[in-house]
DNA sequence: AGCCCAATTGACAGCGCTGTCAACATTCGC
DNA sequence: GCGAATGTTGACAGCGCTGTCAATTGGGCT
């Protein structure tokens, strides 16, 4: 004979309560998976829960407790366009929704005078739990110790430094480049050039130190005659990067590019030089992006478990905001030689030492 | 001598109201822009405002009043890694911030049996103020349905229907498609290929139609020999439609895909068979993504003004919410027709009727 | 000066939930 | 079987803000 509380545009707890003949606490309890509550009245509550197909409001559960369900995502506006971000978005998403927690999408400039100040006001105002950040950001001790000031946790993907706190989830990228570049001596080239990252991004330069790593174990002259270009992982940078290599006396047979953007960037320069890749050139990229698989011919690279490592820093973060994490905060996945046909034996040399 | 409000976490609208010397309520009038309150006692509390730094809480705001300043942007999975949601996500986080609302990231399935619960749990558990989607979510009228019956407001990009209600932000996809096709035609190509688009997105469907319109207009006979197969959007439907085109006794020598994606994908698959584009055969996308400059070689495209049509869905959306909806809910911005190296003169023919 | 209407302001009651703490129920140890 | 320890439950007071409505003020007019 009452109103059926269905036609409510939501049941509240207190709907839930007086079904489940509990007091509103007890709910409260069932919702948050607190203990002590009898077996027998938890899954009453649960079947009133269902009933009504209760959800709890996050605003309002924001505000009494000190939890919000919002994880914030922060990245580099340079990022924003980028396919890696994308794919860290999809693994965070996956992770968030089954935990019931919203993300929330933050590019900021990293080099603006007043992030510190940004972000201060992000936290204080939406109420985040948490964030997980991408370099360049992630290596900014500003930002981690505003977060540290504010007593939230947060996780870094793939810093380039040592955390003092916060958790974190990496990637071999020093040994992974030095496969990359150990495949390329075994191709038997010898004159190598090496596009750089971006400079504040501290994996970038891991990814450089795992190039030398291989070459001075080769030969120490290689490294020596090597050439490095800086580049600021853009396609673009990458096509400026090649036509600086390109045009000196003594080219090289092989150029590894810091990430796909710019190998994407080198492969068309050389195109429109009308180089013929990989004959003429060998050229290898970093991360596996979709553009890796979409340029011809598709690029040897090396594949980051992006969003698997994504997953893992939602997991990492939420086990850290319900209080029990597992384990230590870091984290580190492997990643893998990816052979494709940007890659070839070195073309015939004038000369062999 | 009091202990300084600064200490706190954040200030409270309680801290600037004793603050200015006034009550909770005029500063919430006048943090909401709301009438009838006093230039001088506006001017006194936005001083205390910005001596205490106030952010007002989200989730309070929310809570009390019946707004939650979040806006969610709904888009199907298969587009997530698409970089024409980045540039949406773009756009609307650039005016979102403007207006003091946070953006809430949701892929769904649009083929979920269940997408109608997601949606309604969606919309109530997370409290938003309203969404803009993309097709071919914005297509399902399950979903605009829904989005009426909890009377909130939605803003649809490029829907390929009349909207019953709703806002949207459309281009003009099937003029558009008409140009590409004169292009084509004034170059002297006779035989065509087109890629469809995915059946679900409607929009797709329009740019069809304008290629129709064009050839239809130039000579029936084309129409009728033009060979139509069927792609989905992806790089990878790309190459397996252009695999079926150019298998044809009679291989078409201008091919038009209905995304950069797919074209790319058509170049691709050319290029492994060592056709030459564009002397070979004339390649065009549609959307102008980066891919499109990132191929060799570059595509010619339309360019859709993606992050201005996000920018004034947004916009729409917001002026919708704040009351002031200014004209009409559809808004119709201009494409343009982008000529770079995929496209050139016909080949040779055998003969000409 | 006196009266009325509109502009301006504030008191107060929640929004739906969680934290605190006290009340009550059950179990254990000996 | 009794006190203590523990498990289980609910009453209640807000969290920071907005909506309602009543109180107060200021002007314009006669």
């Amino acid at each position: 004979m009452s109103n059926p509380p269905s036609q409510r545009a939501s049941a509240t707890i207190e709907d839930v309560a007086k079904l489940a003949g509990v007091s509103i606490k007890t709910v409260s309890r069932v919702v948050n998976s607190e203990p002590n509550v009898r077996v027998s009245t938890k899954a009453a509550v649960q079947a009133a829960i269902a009933e009504l197909n209760y959800q709890p409001n996050r605003s309002a559960r924001s505000l009494a407790g000190r939890r919000s369900y919002l994880i914030s995502l922060l990245y580099d506006t340079f990022l924003a366009q980028s396919a890696y971000i994308m794919r860290v978005q999809l693994g965070l998403l996956e992770e968030c929704r089954k935990a019931g927690y919203e993300l929330l999408i933050h590019p900021v400039n990293y080099e603006s005078e007043n992030l510190k100040e940004t972000i201060t006001r992000h936290i204080s105002q939406s109420h985040i739990d948490g964030a997980i950040m991408t370099p360049p950001i992630a290596d900014l001790l500003t930002v981690t110790n505003c977060f540290q000031q504010h007593n939230k946790p947060y996780v870094c993907l793939t810093p380039g430094r040592e955390l003092r706190s916060g958790l974190s989830v990496e990637t071999d990228n020093r040994f992974a480049a030095q496969k990359v570049t150990q495949h390329l001596l075994a191709l038997g080239h010898t004159r190598f050039g090496f596009v750089r990252g971006h400079p504040d991004h501290l994996a970038m330069v891991q990814r450089e130190q795992g190039f030398e790593d291989a070459l001075r174990e080769a030969a120490p002259a290689l490294a020596q005659s090597a050439m490095r270009v800086q580049g600021y992982n853009t396609f673009q940078s990458g096509m400026e990067a090649a036509a600086t290599l390109l045009a000196l006396p003594e080219p090289p047979t092989a150029i590894i590019a810091s990430n796909d953007e710019m190998a994407a960037g080198v492969i068309r320069y050389a195109n429109e030089r009308g180089l013929r890749i990989p004959e003429q050139l060998s050229v290898t990229g970093f991360d596996d992006s979709p553009i890796a698989e979409q340029i011809w011919p598709p690029l040897t690279t090396v594949r980051q478990p992006v969003q698997s490592m994504s997953v893992l820093a939602a997991k990492l973060l939420i086990a850290e905001l319900s209080g029990k994490r597992e384990g230590k905060g870091t984290t580190v996945e492997a990643s893998e030689l990816v052979i494709r046909g940007s890659t070839t034996k070195a073309p015939q040399q004038v000369s062999q030492k």
